[in-house]
DNA sequence: GTCTTAAATAACTATAAGGTTATACAACTG
DNA sequence: CAGTTGTATAACCTTATAGTTATTTAAGAC
């Protein structure tokens, strides 16, 4: 089903595992910025944070463009979309495969209460 | 704001970047299983199957039991649902940035009109 | 041209990740 | 008890990750 986003879902959740990328993440979804805005508030060399922007683009989670100097880094949110996706996808199987076991439970609890009835029933 | 829990979405983000690892959770979301029968579909030996599992329990991603000899293994899906939160909250964000960017366009787009209407009028 | 600023690249280090095989342990079977 | 099955652990190897400092490239400013 997947096979195909595969290594794209890779690339994107181990993007998503390191929290100065995330942090950087959260920084763009309010706007464009530059490489050394986004280093700003790190206690980080500017070549880490250019590595870590690499990854997100490479990941597909940022693009990148030119201004004089400065590489203005944006969000491309359909990346985020599709892992977005494979998790909406598996809860909501694992949702229903809950609710089969909810049902179980009660199916269970049911059948307690008709054999408590029975012997109840006998005793009387 | 997502401090708290930032170090377990790392390790969650960290567990779903892998293949193998996502294919098992796929596997587990329609039941319980044990470690060799998670094992059986992998050209990969026991313990590298045990290794992810151990990866995966430790980013509370699933969780495991006693049978006997068996482990059973099964879904934690909150763990997941955070994940997916994280990811829903800054799709959120970004499609409002998105949606501003798109009126800033719509307005770009009329101004120009306009200027061209002027200037039609103008050469009449 | 030279100087400054913004960012990328190179070279290196330390640690973590993902796999292997061999071995040990835990629990049932006869 | 010995044997078998299911799983975990140990030791090891290779590659990837996350950081560093030093250097280079790209674009503007003077």
């Amino acid at each position: 089903m997947h096979t195909v986003v595969s290594s794209r879902l890779d690339a994107t959740f181990a993007a998503l595992a390191d929290p100065t990328r995330r942090a950087i993440l959260a920084r763009l979804a309010t706007g464009e910025a530059s490489v050394s805005e986004l280093a700003k508030p790190f206690a980080m060399s500017q070549p880490a944070i250019s590595k870590h922007l690499k990854v997100l683009e490479y990941a597909g989670l940022i693009s990148r463009s030119r201004d004089a100097q400065r590489r203005p880094c944006r969000l491309e949110p359909q990346t985020l979309a599709d892992a977005s996706g494979w998790l909406d996808h598996y809860r909501e199987v694992w949702e229903q495969n809950f609710a089969r076991l909810d049902a179980l439970l009660d199916e269970m609890k049911a059948q307690e209460r008709k054999k408590r009835a029975r012997k109840k029933a006998r005793a009387k």
